[in-house]
RNA sequence: GUCGCUAUAGCUCAGCUGGAUAGAGCGACCGCCUCCUAAGCGGUAGGCCGGAGGUUCAAAUCCUCUUAGCGACGCCA
């Protein structure tokens, strides 16, 4: 269906057009005077100069020129040369039956062009839990994915683990320490080796920290785990086969803490995956001329005209000819253009590593191993600070992990709701958890990914005002009233909308309207913020409506089924919202 | 030091491609449940949009300078 805007747009450009001027002064935008208009032009002050004469006048004849139009209730010349637009009732009324009838996108249309995008979030560490650290990536990643998703793309997530390197070396020295006698130490060797692991995912969890905290006092561990990390990276069976293990236990826990936050992957690749491209990978940019070494270090230039900065060259290998970050997100690439040809690579990461992007995106532009027609986006995020400002901790001052925050989260959600409802204890457990997981995400998703955020778990737990748990409350009213009605044998939403006839209704009608506008700005900035932006207005405005209007007690039939198809209009929009945004609403709350 | 980001109500944040009187929520204060869930709705108070210049008919928005906070700046990831 059309843009509501893109509608308007066209009466009003005719409008300009028919009097004999540039039709780009047509320009309509949401009024940012709500009491006066619903739409507003303000094209006829821009053309004033062009073609001298005085702006009221200008809007004057294009009022004139608008009059009797059927997409307008009414449409004034005001001031200085403001045109100040009104909605025809009837129009709104139809365009929302219409949206109601696409059930699936209510009238968003999927782009022109279907494109294969991939998006890289998450970023785990095999062995190490989740903290919150990995909530913002994985929150925001999972949103752009299903945004994309419902625009028409083919969205490909993939959580990039962190699985290669030091780490590895360590986790094997320290399981080496404990149970020498494992075959996987055993060079001589030769059967196959146990499928069950030999350590639990809790253990696994102490035992890295505990190797990690070692190798910084004792040389020789740390050494012990650099020649394990070696021998491991040159295919030593048993630590490979061990490395299969750690790999196994942690990526099903990591799936499963990730299935909690409602975030899934579509593929479950590694850093170790991007290790066997790197020989050809880094031959190819020594004989194409573009890797150099420089202080010791392979590195490719990747200045350009018009820095405003000196941009560092992007190491390609140390200079003991190890690789590096830089190495393996290059080599990732060229899997990634290899077995997918991906139009888009998102990468949702750290602000802090935007230098950092950009000097890879570049070198993987430069050395050819993405096209031209490959874009490459750097989607920074904030850090997720506590209430005084610094990066959140646990009151000990640790890292927290994600579980105890969500578990923290949970229980708080749990004694709200028994608090005010009386709920059979199964269900309101469920139902705290889904409630918890919209205070989350919408905390985090209705700030500006770019930008820092506090987060205050007292404030997103109060659930009052611009929350998750509003919208969801909001729902759940919605529900609520159909199934009433529905409990009458009446079918809801078959009926054809009436015109509005009050504020609030109409109001409510213009938020419907703007639903496509707003997803396809929000998709275009990659800004799940404006999703929620938009879904808090929508939500207001239906609030507003519920006070004004009692639908059930409405006595003349007609209305009150456009009432309820209004209502279920509301509904599908507000949930496919909090859908793309990564989390859903119960029946009851 | 260089470059970048941020600065909007007491607090947490919006503000579309420059437009009319800068908006929400929380907190404060005042109303509204015999009525579809009051986790709601309506209202009041609260602002030199960090500061100074400039561009423009019009600037929170664009440009320059400046102050403060944060961040990034070749062998970590």
């Amino acid at each position: 269906m059309e843009k509501i805007l893109d509608i308007i747009t066209k009466e009003v450009k005719k409008g300009f057009a028919s009097q004999g001027y540039e039709e780009s002064y047509g320009r309509v935008t949401l009024s940012n005077r709500p009491d006066l208009c619903e739409y507003q032009c303000n094209g006829a002050l821009a053309a004033a100069k062009a073609y001298k004469k005085a702006p009221f006048l200008i809007a004057d004849e294009v009022a004139e020129a608008l009059k009797g139009n059927s997409v307008f209730s009414s449409v004034e010349s005001v001031k200085p040369g403001f045109l100040n637009l009104k909605v025809n009732e009837a129009f709104l009324a139809e365009y929302l039956f219409d949206m109601l009838k696409d059930k699936e996108r209510f009238g968003c249309e999927k782009a022109e062009e279907t494109k294969r995008i991939m998006i890289d979030y998450g970023g785990p560490n095999v062995a190490k839990p989740l903290h919150v650290g990995h909530l913002r990536s994985a929150i925001i990643g999972e949103s752009i994915k299903r945004m994309g998703r419902f625009m028409g793309y083919e969205m490909i997530g993939d959580v990039h683990l962190g699985d290669w390197g030091l780490q590895m070396g360590l986790i094997i020295t320290e399981l080496k320490e404990r149970k020498p006698d494992l075959v996987y130490f055993d060079e001589t060797y030769t059967g196959d080796y146990p499928l069950d692991p030999p350590f639990t995912i809790s253990e696994l969890e102490e035992i890295y920290p505990t190797a990690s905290g070692k190798s910084k006092e004792d040389k020789a561990y740390k050494d012990a785990a650099m020649e394990a990390t070696f021998e491991l990276q040159h295919g030593r069976k048993g630590y490979q086969a061990l490395l299969s293990h750690i790999l196994n236990v942690s990526v099903t826990d990591l799936k499963k803490n990730y299935e909690k936050l409602n975030v899934s992957f579509d593929l479950w690749k590694g850093e170790s995956d991007a290790q066997p491209f790197i020989p050809d990978m880094v031959e190819k940019m020594k004989a194409e001329g573009h890797a150099y070494i420089s202080e010791g270090a392979l590195v490719v230039d990747v200045k350009e005209e018009g820095d405003t900065k000196e941009i560092p060259p992007c190491m390609i290998l140390k200079s003991d000819g190890a690789s590096l970050y830089n190495t393996t997100d290059l080599a990732t690439i060229v899997w990634r253009m290899r077995d997918y040809h991906p139009d888009h690579i998102i990468y949702v990461v750290d602000k802090r590593q935007e230098l950092y992007f950009t000097q890879v995106f570049r070198c993987a532009r430069k050395t050819g191993l993405v096209e031209d027609g490959t874009k490459l986006t750097f989607l920074g995020f904030g850090t997720m600070n506590g209430k005084d400002g610094k990066p959140f901790k646990t009151r000990e001052g640790g890292v927290m992990r994600l579980e105890s925050l969500l578990a923290e989260i949970n229980d708080e959600m749990y004694k709200k709701i028994s608090e005010n409802h009386t709920m059979e204890e199964g269900a309101a457990r469920e139902t705290a958890k889904t409630v918890a997981l919209s205070a989350v995400k919408y905390g985090d998703l209705s700030n500006q990914a770019s930008k820092d955020y506090i987060f205050d778990v007292e404030r997103f737990t109060s659930f009052e005002g611009n929350t998750g748990p509003y919208i969801l409350y909001t729902i759940v009213r919605m529900k609520s009233i159909l199934a009433k009605y529905e409990a009458l044998g009446k079918k809801a939403g078959d009926a054809k909308l009436l015109p509005a006839e009050t504020e609030h209704e109409k109001g409510l009608m213009l938020e419907l309207s703007r639903f496509s506008g707003a997803m396809e700005l929000a998709w275009e900035e990659l800004a799940p913020h404006k999703v929620c932006a938009y879904m808090y207005d929508l939500a207001n405005a239906f609030n507003s409506f519920y006070h004004g209007t009692k639908i059930m007690a409405e006595e003349d039939e007609n209305r009150q089924a456009g009432y309820i198809s209004l209502l279920k209009l509301t509904k599908g929009v507000l949930e496919k919202c909090i859908g793309l945004l990564g989390f859903s609403a119960p029946d009851r709350m």
